[in-house]
DNA sequence: AGCACGCCGACT
DNA sequence: GTCGGCGTGCTC
């Protein structure tokens, strides 16, 4: 009999971390997806690497060689996972602070958990009967794309070096051009090659798939594009997934999930718009699809393109020349495609000087309603949805609290609820203050929804040309569309949206920060801030670095044709016009912005100068969760090696979330900070086996879950 | 995490 | 008398 030591969807902090022990009546090759007995069920695993390399005899199983249980049998029919998909799994466990098996069943499409072995024989013969089909197709080159002089540059350079690259593009300056030419240069040459192109949303996906499967499938074949993301059905994921793994699939698309997809004979992954915070995972093991991106690379000889407009300071500061930059391979694309093609200009209102409490600036107002005239359109951008965050009573002072949560209920006028956006409590609208039965309660301050009906309002004389009909003899009043997620809740709601949109049927556009990002409108040639200055002042370190980046996409949003890029215009109404952060927009000037606010980080040593991990904990009080904290903090001068381990870290006593309340849960968390990327790591190695003890121990009662988050977003 | 076993309250 | 609440404990 052979012992197999087999992962399985352990729980995160059990005694059961590691790769459990089976018999198996033949050697089974690591990476071999099996089915495995555990209590009374029956789960997917995957077998894993034996522990001879590490010589360490400890690492034996602890268990009676007459507990083991034998497998319950072998996937035969799919490859077994690639070593480099298992150093992948391996990586991010470790990193990360998670199981092993967490990771890797984490990492494999859900379905594949869930089918037995005869359900797969079944599924697997469909696929290669339809492969079959799609017999082999000529890869002719189509002949030299039409690519810019800055395009071919960043080609030329990609082509010469190693990598990772960052390509830092412009927005219009035809990144996308440039991941398609790479894409196909490496397919063209050679014949088994796969590439992983990821962006950071679901929403984004149709239009790359649109563009990569335009491009490919009459070069590669129907099979040659595949998609990975969390929109998808489980059977397409797992469609996908398998094609992917058996080598049919050339391109996977995907958001960040993908880059986990089983890839054999991976030479190229591209990250667009590499600085959005979509790419790090919340849940679960909190990993950075971008940072596992450039991991991967390595491990695998794949080339790594890093895009955006905006890079994250981390990666920006990577391919800074000299000093501890130099990382990165940066290529640079700073003009837009076309003629004369120019980037917005960018307008600051000071609304000091603007009539008190005015939404829309009487001159904003006046731009919008000539571009209505003219049969242009406009982009009104407010990162806010509802109606109005708060619903207030001026009588007892009374606010629209969630019951449940550290947050206020927002006000939905359209379906007449207070809705707290955090935990889903809803309820009808009050007609009448809830504390003193004053009628007369208001809402305060706006969202999407009360910006388009004070735009309706505004705009309600300006008409739209030629479209004078029976019905409209005066020309019809200008049509505003909105798009948040309240908007685009059902499926296909957005599509069909962003149809009227690019059909010109719609003037103004109203949304959050969902149309901001990637969307090619060609009509649009003037885009509003309505109220950024909320990010200037925050109290969290990269909420200016997120503005910056969510500001300059969308001004990118602006003139991308160049017919009409000439007139466009970023409007920013602002109580701080003169703030450097919005004097670097106007200049379209990233490259000052980063290294104003990468010096400032260097003086505070904050990342990427230094490296943080927080430990979050939850329980029904804030006392509980503290303590928690407190007692696995308390518990490191314990751990043998405490003083090596602790040299370069700065443990931060524990404190509430700024979110302290969700679904009454009380969160705190601890702040651990390092300027070693290494000394963070051994450390929070090492003090797992802290937490988990504390968590048996009084300090523990009462706590509902902790999670390590290592290279948090916010803090 | 599941899924058991186990020991106390309101229903056919 | 049962159905069912979730408290503790185990799974190679």
């Amino acid at each position: 009999m052979n012992l197999l030591p087999v992962l399985v969807q352990t729980p995160v902090h059990s005694e059961l971390a590691g790769p459990l022990s089976y018999h198996a009546e033949h050697r089974l090759p690591a990476g071999t997806l099996v089915r495995v007995p555990l209590g009374r069920r029956e789960l997917l695993g995957v077998v894993w690497d034996s522990q001879d390399e590490s010589g360490d005899a400890s690492a034996a199983p602890a268990i009676a060689d007459d507990k083991l249980r034998p497998i319950a049998g072998a996937l035969g029919g799919i490859a077994p996972l690639p070593a480099a998909w298992r150093q992948l799994v391996t990586f991010c466990a470790s990193y990360y602070q998670r199981s092993l098996g967490e990771v890797a069943l984490a990492a494999l499409p859900p379905q594949l958990r869930e089918l037995t072995a005869s359900q797969l024989t079944r599924r697997l013969r469909r696929h290669t009967k339809i492969d079959g089909a799609a017999a082999a197709l000529s890869p002719a080159v189509s002949a030299a794309l039409a690519l810019s002089v800055e395009q071919r540059a960043a080609v030329a350079q990609f082509d010469l070096a190693q990598g990772p690259f960052l390509l830092f593009g412009a927005t219009g300056s035809g990144k996308t051009e440039v991941y398609l030419h790479l894409v196909q240069q490496l397919l063209a040459g050679d014949a088994t090659a796969q590439a992983l192109v990821m962006v950071p949303e679901i929403n984004l996906t149709p239009q790359l798939e649109a563009r990569f499967s335009a491009r490919f499938k009459p070069l590669f074949g129907d099979h040659a594009v595949v998609s990975l993301h969390s929109g998808m059905t489980p059977a397409q994921r797992l469609k996908s997934w398998l094609a992917a793994h058996g080598g049919t699939a050339r391109i996977v698309l995907g958001t960040r999930m993908a880059i986990f997809a089983s890839l054999p004979a991976l030479k190229l992954i591209v990250v667009d718009e590499e600085h959005d915070p979509s790419y790090k995972s919340q849940e679960g093991a909190r990993y950075s699809a971008r940072d596992l991106a450039v991991y991967r690379g390595r491990i695998e000889g794949a080339k790594v393109l890093l895009g955006s407009a905006t890079p994250s300071l981390e990666s920006w500061h990577h391919s800074r020349p000299g000093a501890d930059g130099g990382r990165y391979v940066r290529l640079s694309m700073p003009s837009r495609i076309g003629a004369d093609a120019a980037l917005p200009r960018v307008r600051r209102v000071d609304m000091n000087h603007q009539p008190a409490k005015c939404v829309i600036a009487p001159p904003l107002l006046e731009a919008i309603a000539q571009r209505v005239a003219r049969s242009e359109q406009s982009l009104v951008f407010l990162n806010r949805r509802g109606y109005a965050p708060v619903l207030h009573c001026p009588d007892c002072d009374w606010k629209s609290e969630c019951p449940h949560c550290s947050a206020y209920r927002v006000f939905h006028k359209i379906d007449r609820t207070l809705r707290c956006h955090h935990c889903g409590y809803s309820e009808r609208v009050p007609r009448a203050c809830p504390a003193c039965g004053n009628p007369d309660i208001a809402p305060m301050g706006r969202g999407t929804e009360r910006l388009e009906e004070h735009l309706a309002d505004l705009l309600a004389g300006v008409l739209r040309p030629d479209s004078i009909s029976a019905q409209w003899p005066q020309g019809e009043p200008a049509r505003i569309v909105r798009i948040d997620a309240d908007s685009t809740r059902l499926k296909g709601e957005l599509q069909a949206q962003l149809a009227r949109v690019h059909s010109g049927e719609v003037d103004v556009l109203v949304g959050t920060q969902m149309i901001a990002k990637g969307h090619d409108f060609r009509h649009i040639t003037l885009v509003a801030a309505v109220n950024p200055d909320g990010a200037l002042f925050s109290s969290d370190f990269r909420a200016s670095e997120r503005l910056f980046g969510l500001l300059m996409q969308a001004a990118g949003r602006a003139g991308r044709d160049a017919e009409v890029g000439a007139q466009s215009e970023m409007w920013l109404q602002t109580f701080h016009p003169a703030h450097p952060l919005f004097a670097a927009l106007k200049r379209h000037d990233y490259p000052a912005f980063a290294a104003a606010e990468l010096e400032q980080r260097r003086l505070a040593g904050l990342p990427p100068f230094s490296f943080q991990a927080l430990v979050r904990a939850e329980a029904r009080s804030q006392e509980v969760a503290q303590g928690f904290l407190a007692a696995a903090s308390g518990g490191v001068s314990a751990m043998p090696d405490a003083g090596p381990l602790t040299r370069l870290i700065t443990i931060y006593p524990a404190v509430p979330m700024s979110m302290q309340r969700i679904a009454n849960v009380e969160r705190a968390q601890m702040l651990i900070e390092s300027p070693s990327r290494a000394a963070l790591q051994n450390f929070l190695g090492a003090w797992q086996t802290v937490l988990q003890a504390t968590r048996k121990q009084p300090a523990g009662r009462g706590l509902i879950r902790w999670a390590i988050d290592v290279d948090p977003l916010a803090i």
